[in-house]
DNA sequence: ATCAATAACGATAATCGTTACTGTTATTAT
DNA sequence: ATAATAACAGTAACGATTATCGTTATTGAT
Protein backbone atom coordinates (compact mmCIF):
# COMPACT_ATOMS: atom_id res chain seq x y z
CA UNK A 1 0.00 0.00 0.00
CA UNK A 2 2.98 2.23 0.63
CA UNK A 3 3.30 5.08 -2.11
CA UNK A 4 6.43 4.44 -4.04
CA UNK A 5 7.80 7.68 -6.06
CA UNK A 6 7.44 7.96 -9.83
CA UNK A 7 8.79 10.62 -12.18
CA UNK A 8 5.25 10.41 -14.15
CA UNK A 9 3.56 11.13 -11.17
CA UNK A 10 5.86 14.05 -10.27
CA UNK A 11 5.98 15.52 -14.21
CA UNK A 12 2.33 15.55 -14.36
CA UNK A 13 2.12 17.24 -11.14
CA UNK A 14 4.65 19.91 -12.43
CA UNK A 15 2.95 20.26 -15.51
CA UNK A 16 -0.46 20.87 -14.19
CA UNK A 17 1.02 23.14 -11.34
CA UNK A 18 2.70 25.46 -14.26
CA UNK A 19 -0.36 26.16 -15.81
CA UNK A 20 -3.61 28.30 -14.77
CA UNK A 21 -5.90 27.02 -17.76
CA UNK A 22 -7.49 24.05 -15.65
CA UNK A 23 -6.62 21.35 -18.40
CA UNK A 24 -9.06 17.97 -19.18
CA UNK A 25 -6.87 14.93 -18.92
CA UNK A 26 -6.66 14.68 -22.67
CA UNK A 27 -5.33 18.20 -22.77
CA UNK A 28 -2.97 17.54 -20.22
CA UNK A 29 -1.48 14.16 -21.90
CA UNK A 30 -1.17 16.19 -25.38
CA UNK A 31 1.19 18.35 -23.56
CA UNK A 32 2.77 15.83 -21.28
CA UNK A 33 3.42 13.39 -24.63
CA UNK A 34 6.31 15.70 -25.68
CA UNK A 35 8.45 15.22 -22.28
CA UNK A 36 7.17 11.76 -21.75
CA UNK A 37 6.26 10.04 -24.92
CA UNK A 38 6.04 7.23 -23.66
CA UNK A 39 3.09 7.97 -20.81
CA UNK A 40 0.27 5.85 -21.16
CA UNK A 41 -3.29 7.64 -20.97
CA UNK A 42 -3.82 5.11 -17.84
CA UNK A 43 -1.00 6.02 -16.20
CA UNK A 44 -2.10 9.66 -16.40
CA UNK A 45 -5.54 9.27 -15.30
CA UNK A 46 -4.78 6.55 -11.86
CA UNK A 47 -1.96 9.98 -10.78
CA UNK A 48 -4.66 12.72 -11.45
CA UNK A 49 -7.19 10.31 -9.38
CA UNK A 50 -4.02 9.66 -6.99
CA UNK A 51 -3.49 13.52 -6.68
CA UNK A 52 -7.50 14.36 -6.42
CA UNK A 53 -8.17 11.85 -3.52
CA UNK A 54 -5.50 13.54 -1.65
CA UNK A 55 -5.93 16.69 -2.11
CA UNK A 56 -3.20 17.87 -3.64
CA UNK A 57 -4.97 18.67 -6.76
CA UNK A 58 -8.80 19.78 -7.60
CA UNK A 59 -11.19 18.12 -9.64
CA UNK A 60 -14.07 19.65 -11.53
CA UNK A 61 -16.72 18.75 -13.74
CA UNK A 62 -17.56 20.91 -16.72
CA UNK A 63 -19.78 20.11 -19.70
CA UNK A 64 -18.84 15.70 -20.65
CA UNK A 65 -14.87 16.12 -19.45
CA UNK A 66 -13.29 16.70 -15.39
CA UNK A 67 -11.16 19.49 -15.08
CA UNK A 68 -8.16 19.93 -13.52
CA UNK A 69 -6.54 22.24 -11.21
CA UNK A 70 -3.36 22.45 -9.74
CA UNK A 71 -3.63 25.48 -6.93
CA UNK A 72 -5.70 23.48 -3.92
CA UNK A 73 -6.19 26.64 -2.04
CA UNK A 74 -9.73 27.80 -1.77
CA UNK A 75 -10.63 29.90 -4.47
CA UNK A 76 -13.92 30.08 -6.88
CA UNK A 77 -14.38 29.38 -10.62
CA UNK A 78 -16.47 30.37 -13.60
CA UNK A 79 -17.55 27.52 -15.62
CA UNK A 80 -18.27 29.63 -19.20
CA UNK A 81 -21.83 28.41 -20.94
CA UNK A 82 -20.25 29.42 -23.95
CA UNK A 83 -16.71 27.76 -24.85
CA UNK A 84 -16.67 25.04 -21.93
CA UNK A 85 -13.13 26.68 -19.90
CA UNK A 86 -13.02 27.13 -16.64
CA UNK A 87 -11.72 30.32 -15.25
CA UNK A 88 -10.14 31.21 -11.71
CA UNK A 89 -12.52 34.08 -9.72
CA UNK A 90 -10.58 36.82 -7.91
CA UNK A 91 -12.11 36.94 -4.72
CA UNK A 92 -11.31 36.11 -1.05
CA UNK A 93 -12.79 32.32 0.55
CA UNK A 94 -16.17 32.21 1.89
CA UNK A 95 -14.78 29.92 4.95
CA UNK A 96 -17.77 30.82 6.69
CA UNK A 97 -20.10 29.14 4.81
CA UNK A 98 -19.69 26.07 5.99
CA UNK A 99 -20.26 26.92 9.36
CA UNK A 100 -23.40 28.71 8.12
CA UNK A 101 -24.85 25.95 6.89
CA UNK A 102 -23.60 23.06 9.43
CA UNK A 103 -26.07 25.09 12.21
CA UNK A 104 -29.05 22.76 13.08
CA UNK A 105 -27.60 20.25 9.96
CA UNK A 106 -27.49 16.93 11.37
CA UNK A 107 -25.17 15.82 8.84
CA UNK A 108 -21.36 16.70 9.06
CA UNK A 109 -19.93 18.89 6.45
CA UNK A 110 -16.67 19.02 5.28
CA UNK A 111 -16.18 21.77 2.46
CA UNK A 112 -17.68 23.49 -0.28
CA UNK A 113 -18.01 24.10 -4.08
CA UNK A 114 -18.83 27.01 -5.31
CA UNK A 115 -19.18 27.68 -9.07
CA UNK A 116 -20.15 30.48 -11.44
CA UNK A 117 -21.91 29.85 -14.33
CA UNK A 118 -22.16 32.74 -17.35
CA UNK A 119 -19.74 33.88 -20.10
CA UNK A 120 -15.81 34.42 -19.86
CA UNK A 121 -14.64 37.49 -19.87
CA UNK A 122 -13.69 36.63 -24.03
CA UNK A 123 -16.84 35.03 -24.88
CA UNK A 124 -18.73 38.08 -23.20
CA UNK A 125 -17.10 40.84 -25.80
CA UNK A 126 -17.47 38.55 -28.59
CA UNK A 127 -21.16 37.91 -28.23
CA UNK B 1 -38.52 23.78 -33.88
CA UNK B 2 -41.85 24.34 -32.63
CA UNK B 3 -42.37 21.74 -28.92
CA UNK B 4 -44.42 19.21 -29.75
CA UNK B 5 -46.50 18.04 -26.77
CA UNK B 6 -45.70 14.49 -25.67
CA UNK B 7 -47.30 11.47 -23.06
CA UNK B 8 -43.64 10.75 -21.98
CA UNK B 9 -42.60 14.13 -21.13
CA UNK B 10 -45.67 14.80 -18.90
CA UNK B 11 -45.12 11.29 -17.09
CA UNK B 12 -41.83 11.80 -16.63
CA UNK B 13 -41.70 15.42 -15.22
CA UNK B 14 -44.83 14.62 -13.17
CA UNK B 15 -42.43 11.16 -11.96
CA UNK B 16 -39.66 13.63 -10.78
CA UNK B 17 -41.89 16.41 -9.56
CA UNK B 18 -43.68 13.87 -7.50
CA UNK B 19 -39.86 12.79 -5.68
CA UNK B 20 -37.58 14.25 -3.23
CA UNK B 21 -34.48 11.95 -4.03
CA UNK B 22 -32.47 13.35 -6.69
CA UNK B 23 -32.38 10.31 -9.14
CA UNK B 24 -30.01 9.58 -11.60
CA UNK B 25 -31.41 9.08 -15.05
CA UNK B 26 -31.49 4.82 -14.55
CA UNK B 27 -33.01 5.13 -11.40
CA UNK B 28 -36.25 7.48 -12.78
CA UNK B 29 -36.32 4.65 -15.70
CA UNK B 30 -36.85 1.72 -14.00
CA UNK B 31 -39.65 3.68 -11.99
CA UNK B 32 -41.45 5.03 -15.50
CA UNK B 33 -41.20 1.88 -16.83
CA UNK B 34 -43.96 0.67 -14.51
CA UNK B 35 -46.63 3.01 -16.33
CA UNK B 36 -44.92 3.43 -19.69
CA UNK B 37 -43.10 0.24 -20.13
CA UNK B 38 -42.54 1.09 -23.47
CA UNK B 39 -40.64 4.10 -22.72
CA UNK B 40 -36.85 4.44 -24.35
CA UNK B 41 -33.61 5.34 -22.92
CA UNK B 42 -33.23 7.80 -25.20
CA UNK B 43 -36.50 8.84 -25.07
CA UNK B 44 -35.40 9.57 -21.33
CA UNK B 45 -32.62 11.45 -22.09
CA UNK B 46 -33.64 13.21 -24.92
CA UNK B 47 -36.67 14.93 -22.42
CA UNK B 48 -34.32 15.17 -18.83
CA UNK B 49 -32.25 17.02 -21.66
CA UNK B 50 -34.72 19.61 -22.81
CA UNK B 51 -36.27 20.00 -19.21
CA UNK B 52 -33.07 20.56 -17.94
CA UNK B 53 -31.94 23.38 -20.64
CA UNK B 54 -35.59 25.14 -20.10
CA UNK B 55 -34.95 25.40 -16.59
CA UNK B 56 -37.89 23.45 -15.61
CA UNK B 57 -35.69 20.92 -14.05
CA UNK B 58 -32.29 21.01 -12.60
CA UNK B 59 -29.47 18.39 -13.57
CA UNK B 60 -26.25 18.02 -11.32
CA UNK B 61 -23.01 15.46 -11.88
CA UNK B 62 -22.70 13.39 -9.00
CA UNK B 63 -19.97 10.51 -8.26
CA UNK B 64 -20.39 8.79 -12.50
CA UNK B 65 -23.68 9.42 -13.54
CA UNK B 66 -26.03 12.83 -13.35
CA UNK B 67 -28.68 13.25 -11.03
CA UNK B 68 -31.73 15.48 -11.47
CA UNK B 69 -34.11 17.86 -9.33
CA UNK B 70 -38.13 18.38 -10.21
CA UNK B 71 -37.18 21.70 -7.93
CA UNK B 72 -35.63 24.67 -9.39
CA UNK B 73 -36.55 27.14 -7.02
CA UNK B 74 -32.65 27.98 -5.97
CA UNK B 75 -31.87 25.96 -2.91
CA UNK B 76 -28.50 24.13 -1.79
CA UNK B 77 -27.48 20.77 -1.91
CA UNK B 78 -24.91 17.84 0.08
CA UNK B 79 -23.50 15.21 -1.68
CA UNK B 80 -22.95 12.24 1.22
CA UNK B 81 -19.20 11.40 0.89
CA UNK B 82 -20.18 8.10 1.98
CA UNK B 83 -23.54 6.97 0.59
CA UNK B 84 -23.02 9.30 -2.55
CA UNK B 85 -26.74 10.05 -2.48
CA UNK B 86 -27.60 14.06 -2.91
CA UNK B 87 -30.01 16.05 -0.14
CA UNK B 88 -31.46 19.08 -0.04
CA UNK B 89 -30.24 21.62 2.78
CA UNK B 90 -32.86 23.87 4.09
CA UNK B 91 -31.33 27.65 4.25
CA UNK B 92 -32.88 30.82 2.37
CA UNK B 93 -30.95 31.40 -1.40
CA UNK B 94 -28.04 33.08 -1.09
CA UNK B 95 -29.05 35.62 -4.06
CA UNK B 96 -26.36 37.95 -3.20
CA UNK B 97 -23.71 35.85 -4.31
CA UNK B 98 -23.65 36.48 -7.94
CA UNK B 99 -23.69 40.21 -7.84
CA UNK B 100 -20.72 39.82 -5.32
CA UNK B 101 -19.34 38.64 -7.54
CA UNK B 102 -20.29 39.89 -10.79
CA UNK B 103 -18.40 43.63 -9.36
CA UNK B 104 -15.22 44.06 -11.21
CA UNK B 105 -15.24 40.90 -13.00
CA UNK B 106 -15.31 41.55 -16.91
CA UNK B 107 -17.47 38.37 -18.21
CA UNK B 108 -21.06 37.72 -16.67
CA UNK B 109 -22.70 35.80 -14.10
CA UNK B 110 -25.96 34.17 -14.72
CA UNK B 111 -26.08 32.09 -11.89
CA UNK B 112 -24.25 29.59 -9.07
CA UNK B 113 -23.39 26.44 -7.82
CA UNK B 114 -23.27 25.49 -4.53
CA UNK B 115 -22.93 22.06 -3.61
CA UNK B 116 -21.53 21.00 0.10
CA UNK B 117 -19.50 17.88 0.80
CA UNK B 118 -19.93 15.87 3.76
CA UNK B 119 -21.84 13.16 5.68
CA UNK B 120 -25.46 12.88 5.81
CA UNK B 121 -27.37 12.59 8.50
CA UNK B 122 -27.53 8.73 8.08
CA UNK B 123 -23.77 8.10 7.57
CA UNK B 124 -22.82 10.70 10.33
CA UNK B 125 -24.80 8.93 12.99
CA UNK B 126 -23.34 5.38 11.38
CA UNK B 127 -19.58 6.13 11.46
C1' DA C 1 -62.47 15.17 -40.76
C1' DT C 2 -58.37 14.63 -43.79
C1' DC C 3 -53.89 15.53 -44.82
C1' DA C 4 -49.20 17.16 -44.94
C1' DA C 5 -45.40 18.56 -42.13
C1' DT C 6 -42.59 17.41 -38.60
C1' DA C 7 -41.68 16.73 -33.48
C1' DA C 8 -41.16 12.93 -30.79
C1' DC C 9 -40.98 8.08 -30.26
C1' DG C 10 -38.76 3.08 -29.58
C1' DA C 11 -35.00 0.36 -30.65
C1' DT C 12 -30.45 0.05 -31.17
C1' DA C 13 -25.73 1.36 -32.54
C1' DA C 14 -22.08 4.48 -31.69
C1' DT C 15 -19.35 7.68 -28.87
C1' DC C 16 -16.13 8.83 -25.59
C1' DG C 17 -14.36 9.72 -20.99
C1' DT C 18 -12.76 6.73 -17.68
C1' DT C 19 -11.47 2.29 -15.42
C1' DA C 20 -9.76 -2.43 -15.25
C1' DC C 21 -6.64 -6.00 -16.71
C1' DT C 22 -2.03 -8.07 -17.83
C1' DG C 23 2.57 -8.81 -18.35
C1' DT C 24 6.76 -5.87 -17.58
C1' DT C 25 9.67 -2.29 -15.25
C1' DA C 26 11.25 0.54 -11.47
C1' DT C 27 11.46 1.70 -6.64
C1' DT C 28 12.40 0.51 -1.98
C1' DA C 29 13.73 -1.98 2.17
C1' DT C 30 16.47 -5.84 3.66
C1' DA D 1 22.30 -7.96 -4.84
C1' DT D 2 17.70 -9.53 -4.04
C1' DA D 3 12.96 -10.02 -3.05
C1' DA D 4 8.59 -7.69 -2.69
C1' DT D 5 5.52 -4.91 -4.84
C1' DA D 6 4.01 -0.20 -6.55
C1' DA D 7 3.70 1.73 -10.81
C1' DC D 8 4.14 1.41 -15.67
C1' DA D 9 2.63 0.88 -20.94
C1' DG D 10 -0.53 -1.07 -23.76
C1' DT D 11 -4.95 -2.41 -24.54
C1' DA D 12 -9.57 -4.20 -23.63
C1' DA D 13 -13.75 -3.30 -21.23
C1' DC D 14 -17.22 -0.43 -19.10
C1' DG D 15 -21.05 2.59 -18.63
C1' DA D 16 -23.36 6.88 -19.02
C1' DT D 17 -24.91 9.46 -22.63
C1' DT D 18 -25.81 10.70 -27.50
C1' DA D 19 -26.86 9.84 -32.34
C1' DT D 20 -29.22 7.38 -35.97
C1' DC D 21 -33.23 5.62 -38.27
C1' DG D 22 -37.54 4.02 -39.55
C1' DT D 23 -42.16 4.64 -37.36
C1' DT D 24 -45.85 7.06 -34.68
C1' DA D 25 -48.30 11.00 -32.87
C1' DT D 26 -49.29 15.88 -32.62
C1' DT D 27 -50.52 20.06 -34.86
C1' DG D 28 -52.18 23.49 -38.00
C1' DA D 29 -54.19 24.18 -42.50
C1' DT D 30 -57.40 22.79 -45.98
Amino acid sequence: MATKYSRQREMILNNLCSRTDHPTADELYIDLKEELPNLSLGTLYRNLAMLSENGTILKFHCGTADRFDGNNNLHYHLICEKCNRLYDLEHAPLTELDNMFASGYKGKINSHLLVFYGLCEYCNCSV
